[in-house]
RNA sequence: GGGCCGGUAAUUCAGCGGAAUGAAUGCCGCCCUCGCACGGCGGAAGCCCGGGGUUCAAAUCCCCGCCGGUCCA
């Protein structure tokens, strides 16, 4: 898909005498005032031509560049917005927030909710993992966290703010008047941008060679690879704050630009110092001509540097790796450092393995500059920098030093198992005879041990084993995992016929809000709908009925009509509409009918709820700050909360979480819900509000218990903790690495638990006939005496053993100068014939043996002493043609048989059958004896 | 959300259908030494994670659960 030059073409452009050219290089079309220039002014078609020489009118610093954009738009008539947390919980499609528009999918773009302002700006902290093996490598113009300048309008239908051509107009202006670059400068590259499913042309801003800006129109739907026109037409500008600044301070790198004396202390404890800066220079120039930098590119790269430096590219490689580590150690801990002070702890899945894989990426990063024991310092110096514009980032930096330090020794660990691991490997190669560890069991040991490559090599390399590791390594690697999940992959039912169909009616009243404890209410019936996916399903004009929303399942209950009385088994919300499921054909459109909440149902549902977030706030008092709720679901029997929380909560937390839980209950706290205006409910309470996700809306309704407890939460709360009676904590398991789940029940379901769990006890106290009290202590008797038994057991069947054997060996028949000893015995085990043949074949070395048991089944144990092996008696051959005559199977060494089967009354007849077989073994005949 | 690996002595692991004489390190005792380190000899130490199933026979194979590790989206 291609937009015409009519999509780009603005009033701006005309009168400013403004050229529409087709680049030289790259063929795509870019507008600019400078009528001699052939290339689009970005590189790879150019080079960089700010580097020591910026064209801005003077430096400024990220917090300067920052001020400046948000007050010009200020200016402007834009209101300024806070930024969002960079963890965006409150998207099922994201784990973190890559873009200012980010903050406002889905509700507002689909027109669900207004924007919190319109036109609005905002500095928003971004992160991006996609280019996480680039950053370093060039030079800073990726990055894994970076804030995103957005300005943004929404038109919608009946209110329009402002379109394309002031777009470019703001943009401009910023660029040449606030910044004063030239304004032959600036080019506009026409791009197609999309994602999020929208679509829309957009411009790029190049300055100096570099990308500065983006400025997105979204005006289009993406419905089956055709586009459709959005009725809300969105103004999306990103302005890279980082870029810039560099550009601004026109500094080596967009490193030094951004962190300053952070990244001058890295190089100094890192001993990078009195580097030769063409070497730095020509290696920006050149990472400006890589368009996607890969492993394997990088060695081009060098050579091509190092060709202009009249170099060895091995020693320029070996010059900027550590350098270009240094970079990356900036931008890591930087991003971590806003990650973990928003809770994303560190674990194998979702947003906690992003966090992780940065955390042990910067380890292996400080471990190349044998800085690692400065892991903490780093961190501590970027916590010091950074909460002077984000205040939150330093109230989080214990709970932040202390996730590294835990998930640092971790990785430690790791690499400790890695090491014994890879060392065992390849000393097994190394007794094959082999000097190379083959492609499998590299992929291997990164897939299932987290062992990459290179850690490998280190360890083996003093076995003399190499490992060759192919470029397309990571491919490989990924290769072992699409195959089996797109497969797998299910799909989320969405009835579109019944969305469609209520898509029209007004907005449901929600009584359920304005008095949680109405259980009944007169409403009007405005539509029966029945669709084959949803049955049939009743829309009021009002509801008490709380739909599933919020981990909270939906409530049921009556409704009564014409003296009738209908089931309402499950309440769904679409939209603004509320669906009640019902299964009477009895109902019709426009009646009025009584609706009856099931309150047993319902008050279980609201003990849960308001319990769910009591314990929230004393599980973040007990194990810290850093707990977030990672998911929760409120039943009726019994509920769970989710909390992120980097090792397992102790018996002893989890006691002391519901003791003050439960004490919380008792003081009777209340419960008081509050509608505020999005900012200045964050602005009092913090991001903290958003336990459960993001809310949409630009009024968002806030739950508070008492001054425990504060989050944004749609569900129906109690008015008094003290309603919730009892809470019992019922379990806590490992959900995930990072994810603890606690199971609870409150009221009257936690009242049965604890007289279930004290029955059981009785129970068990009545059996051991002791005390209650003195139950532990008899279990532990119970058991110790139970080991000593065994143990007892044990001996006396060694000396029984013994004693049975001698006289069994006096009873042996001699024949071909080795002593047959059969017998016969009830009810011994397995571990006794044994013992028994053992002691036999030790004391008569011509002994040969054959016991068989019998019990349900017939076991038979044969031995043959050292001296009867040696004339070819075998002991697993008897023991397999004895066990097929009782009907089943044998097998064994030449010493040692054993084997068995079910038919019992054969035994006898069996053991019959052994001297013969005996026989022929010695003879070497293959004679049939059966 | 999905994939892969693992759970055996205090620890690191071997065994992967027929006896846990398991191995190494650590621990205890004895010998060597004036004493220590090293070395030598001997010993203690295991519900083979739990629960089902298959089998004459399961640490071993299959299913479920619990616990841990790891990679990817």
């Amino acid at each position: 898909m291609e937009f015409s030059e009519k999509e780009y073409i603005v009033p701006f452009f005309v009168e400013n005498d403004f050229f529409r050219k087709k680049c030289k290089k790259c063929g795509k079309f870019f507008w600019t005032q400078d009528r001699t220039v052939d290339n689009c002014m970005e590189a790879p078609c150019c080079e960089y031509t700010f580097i020591h020489n910026p064209p801005t009118n003077r430096h400024y610093t990220l917090d300067e560049l920052k001020e400046a954009f948000l007050k010009f738009f200020e200016r402007n008539n834009h209101t300024r917005i806070q930024p969002y947390p960079v963890i965006a919980r409150w998207r099922d499609d994201l784990f973190v927030t890559i873009a200012s528009i980010a903050d406002f999918q889905p509700f507002v773009t689909e027109g669900i909710t207004p924007p919190p302002a319109n036109p609005l700006v905002i500095s928003q902290p971004c992160l991006r993992f996609i280019d996480i093996d680039n950053v370093g490598l060039t030079a800073g113009r990726h990055l894994t966290i970076f804030e995103m300048g957005g300005a943004h309008a929404f038109n919608y239908p009946d209110v329009k703010i402002y379109w394309k051509d002031d777009t470019v107009r703001y943009h401009h202006k910023f660029v040449t008047n606030v910044l004063g670059i030239d304004t032959e400068n600036v080019s506009y590259k026409e791009g197609i941008w999309s994602g999020g499913g929208n679509a829309g042309p957009c411009l790029e801003s190049c300055i100096g060679g570099l990308e500065v800006a983006t400025l997105v129109f979204m005006q289009y739907k993406v419905v089956n690879d055709k586009y459709v026109d959005m009725p809300i037409k969105i103004v999306d500008t990103g302005y890279g704050m980082e870029r810039f600044t560099w550009l601004s301070q026109g500094t080596i790198s967009g490193f030094e630009a951004i962190y300053g004396s952070i990244l001058d202390k890295i190089m100094h404890i890192a001993g990078l110092v009195d580097i030769d800066e063409r070497l730095l220079i020509e290696s920006v120039k050149n990472s400006a001509l890589m368009d996607a930098v890969t492993i394997s590119d990088r060695m081009i790269l060098r050579k091509s540097v190092a060709n202009k430096l009249a170099m060895d590219p091995i020693e320029l490689d070996k010059i900027m790796v550590p350098i270009e580590g240094a970079y990356g150690i900036a931008d890591h801990t930087k991003a971590l450092v806003f990650m973990l002070a928003e809770g994303a702890l560190p674990s194998n899945i979702k947003i906690g393995y992003l966090t992780r894989l940065l955390i042990r990426r910067t380890y292996r990063l400080l471990r190349l500059l044998g800085i690692e024991n400065q892991f903490l310092d780093i961190v501590e110096m970027q916590i010091n920098h950074w909460s002077k514009s984000f205040p939150h980032i330093k109230d989080m930096e214990n709970e932040i030093l202390e996730a590294l330090i835990f998930e640092e020794k971790k990785y430690r660990d790791t690499l400790k198992r890695g090491m014994n691991l890879s060392k065992r490997i390849a000393k097994e190669i190394k007794s094959k005879g082999k000097t190379e560890i083959p492609i499998k069991t590299i992929i291997e040991l990164y897939d299932s041990h987290g062992i990459s490559p290179e850690i490998v090599r280190e360890n083996v390399k003093s076995e003399g084993i190499r490992l060759s590791v192919p470029d397309n390594f990571y491919s490989l690697v990924a290769q072992r995992h699409t195959a089996s999940t797109i497969s797998k992959r299910k799909e989320i039912t969405v009835d579109f016929e019944l969305e469609k169909e209520v898509s029209n009616l007004p907005k449901t009243e929600l009584l359920y809000y304005d008095d949680p404890y109405q259980t009944e209410f007169k409403a009007k019936i405005l539509k029966i709908v029945n669709t084959p996916a949803s049955g049939k399903c009743v829309v009021l004009d009002r509801t008490a009925f709380y739909p599933e929303g919020g981990g909270q399942i939906s409530d049921s209950g009556t409704f009564l009509f014409d003296n009738k009385q209908m089931d309402v088994f499950s309440v769904q919300k679409i939209g603004n509409i509320v669906i009640h499921h019902v299964k009477s054909d009895y109902l019709v459109q426009g009646v009025e009918i009584i609706g009856k909440i099931n309150w047993a149902h319902r008050l279980s549902l609201m003990r849960h709820h308001t319990s769910t977030h009591i314990i929230m706030g004393a599980v973040r008092r007990i194990v810290g700050e850093h707990a977030w709720q990672a998911g929760a679901q409120k039943e009726v029997e019994k509920s769970r909360l989710d909390v992120s929380h980097w090792k397992r909560i102790t018996p002893k937390q989890l006691t002391n979480i519901e003791k003050m839980a439960n004490s919380q209950i008792m003081t009777n706290l209340p419960v008081e819900v509050l509608w505020m205006p999005r900012d200045k409910a964050v602005q009092m309470y913090g991001f903290r509000l958003y336990q459960g996700g993001v809310v949409p809306g630009a009024k968002i309704r806030i739950v508070k218990i008492g001054d425990w407890d504060v989050e944004a939460c749609g569900g129906t709360h109690l008015r008094r903790t003290g309603e919730i009676g009892l809470l019992k904590l019922l379990q806590t398991e490992r959900i995930q690495d990072g994810v603890e789940r606690i199971t609870f029940a409150s009221g009257f379901p936690a009242l049965k638990y604890v007289q279930e769990t004290e029955q059981a006890f009785r129970n068990v106290s009545r059996i051991l006939n002791v005390p209650v009290n003195d139950t532990l202590k008899a279990v532990k008797g119970t058991s110790e005496e139970l080991k000593e038994v065994r143990r007892e057991v044990d001996r006396l069947k060694y000396t029984l053993a013994k004693f049975e054997t001698e006289a069994m060996l006096r009873q042996a028949k001699e024949i071909f100068g080795i002593k047959l000893v059969l017998r016969l015995i009830k009810g011994a085990d397995v571990d006794y014939l044994i013992k028994m043949a053992g002691f036999l074949v030790e004391k008569e070395p011509k002994a040969v043996t054959v016991i068989c048991n019998v019990n349900e089944t017939v076991k038979i144990v044969v031995m043959v002493g050292e001296e009867a092996v040696k004339i070819k008696v075998n002991a697993g051959k008897i023991a397999n043609e004895v066990a097929k005559i009782v009907g089943g199977g044998g097998n064994g060494r030449a010493d040692f048989g054993q084997g068995g089967g079910v038919k019992v009354d054969e035994a006898s007849k069996a053991l019959k059958i052994v001297e013969k077989v005996v026989k022929n073994q010695i003879l070497g005949s293959e004679e049939e004896v059966i």
